[in-house]
DNA sequence: TATGAATGAGACTTCATTCAT
DNA sequence: TATGAATGAAGTCTCATTCAT
């Protein structure tokens, strides 16, 4: 066997991180930040609580890396066309993909709601949020206004707010959640 | 010197209790139930920690405690009549007494949020907030019904889903939420 | 009514003092000298805390003096006309004796035990004890010479040893232990 | 610098957890259970405290094993071919080693009576100590019965008593006492 | 790269004892 | 005399992080 190349051993860095990454979302996600254990992440990735340090300075540092990750993964659907603007074509994209994502990564979304609930924890992504918001919530009230609303800026902030209660609830019993039902009816009121 | 009576003692406990659970509020709202060591709320409520130990058991107790204070709080402003059945009056009564709470207890609110995303917290309480919220639910269900909704247990979700959304969002960012404005949108929008 | 004289309250001291004693005993001979808190004592004994430290210095001092108001207690049964000097009736005696306290005073004979055998507690009544075996084993080691034994000392110590361990197996299992047998055993050995 | 193989780390396991075990059995037995703490033990170890924690689940868990250790090799001693069935020889074997090991392992048999003494570490070892005693007990009283007693219950009893007392008087003066005396005596009385 | 033994700070909790009333 | 609130030291245990190999 030939030594492996620096490319190789990239590449098995690369997986190993991801490897951590998961193990540690999904822990994070079911048991809460501070009941889990860097054990408990190692063990969970197959791997020992050494080699994970090789990987990631700290725990924060691990759930910093998490929900930036989540973060940006969030804005590609979010005006998929780089404009700056809204048709109600991209929000119905987006409501669309959201709710697959809700489905399909449920671990993400309660970590998502977990974290800013945890002032500690919050407190190491507040930053880079409130840039994200903030220019969302700008694109959403240009949508409204665009679309005839008397006060967009309270109607972004309903929209958002009915985002974010939405997932909270689907969160807290995820079983008996309507979701279809639900992304239907926000369709139907947003994007008609 | 005679002892103290019993009234006094009795007298003694409740201020100690109240004040203890104010700090511990305080506390665990602001830095979160495992960021917050029971010498901190100790010494924020200015007592030792083995005199805290006399008023609750753990702290386990102590957070349980202030949930279901609080829960036992908020039904108050729901159907104060009691009869079961909402009225438009009582829901704009509700409404009002709500954000009137948002702005006063935020510390309250805090720890709902907090709370319901911790998974470890949230098993302490979740029994009897099963069946509030599944009354609260049907309540509603049967308001949107009499107010001729064709879909009543969605509407019954998304208003509670806006009512959290908002919350939280209030919760995030306390000084730029526009409280008053969405407050007048929601009555608008379900006590008309 | 007339106020207390004097030799009232003495008699009320002495009477709370038995009190306290009593309540102590059980609990240090149910579930251990560490295990029991002196909170625990005054409750079984049906005062506060605070009124017991009135009467006893310190835990410590509580445990001696049940010790030693115990070992005063037994020596009333060895050689009772006190002449230094064992008789095979006076032997007969004591073993009736103290078979009728081991099965009486369950809970002195079960403190007895421990506190033989807890380092820290025996510290503190070694020396009166050293003392009170001394005596009796001189006096058993007489017994055995006017009877004939060929090594004295040897039988003295094994009769003190079958003693210990005999109450030591009641203790252990006094459901199952044939008391009545084994002390016409003894005294078929050692009083014939 | 390669990692340590897999059985380098079992070898350092096994050597830790024995010095572990050591130090702790010296305190249990020389100050008692509760008057040792775990930061005792470790100190005695040469150890942190962290590192009891990665061998012992708890002090329970500590005193537990060192007991159930104990035990077991005191069994090795007791009927050495298994067969279920006492010999003259066996018993003589038996007496022989029980000497030698109370004169070599003045610490185990320390913590043995304190053991039986204190409640609640009674509790922790009592299933397994209540199966051992009736099966030796059983054994001892069919020795008797082969060899023409007439209540080789109350006779079986009896050995066994004394044999606890006369472990219990060494203990408690280890110095003047004549154990091998003690030792002939019995061999003469029961193997003869 | 990879392991897990080892550390040490800090968490929760208990309890003998004191003290104001 | 009598109460129990209050203290503070000490105990058990956890866990993020480091380090020798």
């Amino acid at each position: 066997m030939s030594p492996r190349t620096e490319k190789q051993f990239e590449e098995i860095r690369e997986t190993r991180k991801k490897e951590i990454l998961e193990a540690a979302l999904e822990l994070f996600a079911n048991e809460g930040f501070y009941a889990t254990s860097i054990s408990k992440i190692a063990a969970n990735a197959g791997i020992s609580k050494g080699l994970l340090y090789n990987y990631f300075e700290s725990k924060e540092d691990l759930i910093k890396t998490i929900i930036f990750n989540g973060l940006d993964n969030l804005t590609r659907f979010v005006d998929p066309n780089k404009d700056g603007f809204l048709t109600k074509k991209e929000l119905k994209y987006f409501l669309e993909e959201m709710f697959k994502a809700l489905k399909n990564e449920p671990y993400f979304w309660k970590l998502y709601f977990t974290v800013f609930m945890q002032p500690q924890v919050l407190k190491l992504v507040e930053k880079k949020l409130a840039v994200m918001v903030h220019k969302y919530l700008m694109m959403l009230s240009e949508y409204f206004t665009s679309n005839g609303s008397k006060d967009p800026e309270t109607d972004a902030l309903f929209f958002g707010a009915l985002l974010d209660g939405i997932g909270f609830q689907f969160m807290v019993d995820p079983e008996r959640f309507p979701l279809e039902k639900v992304k239907n009816k926000l369709i139907d009121m947003y994007c008609k």
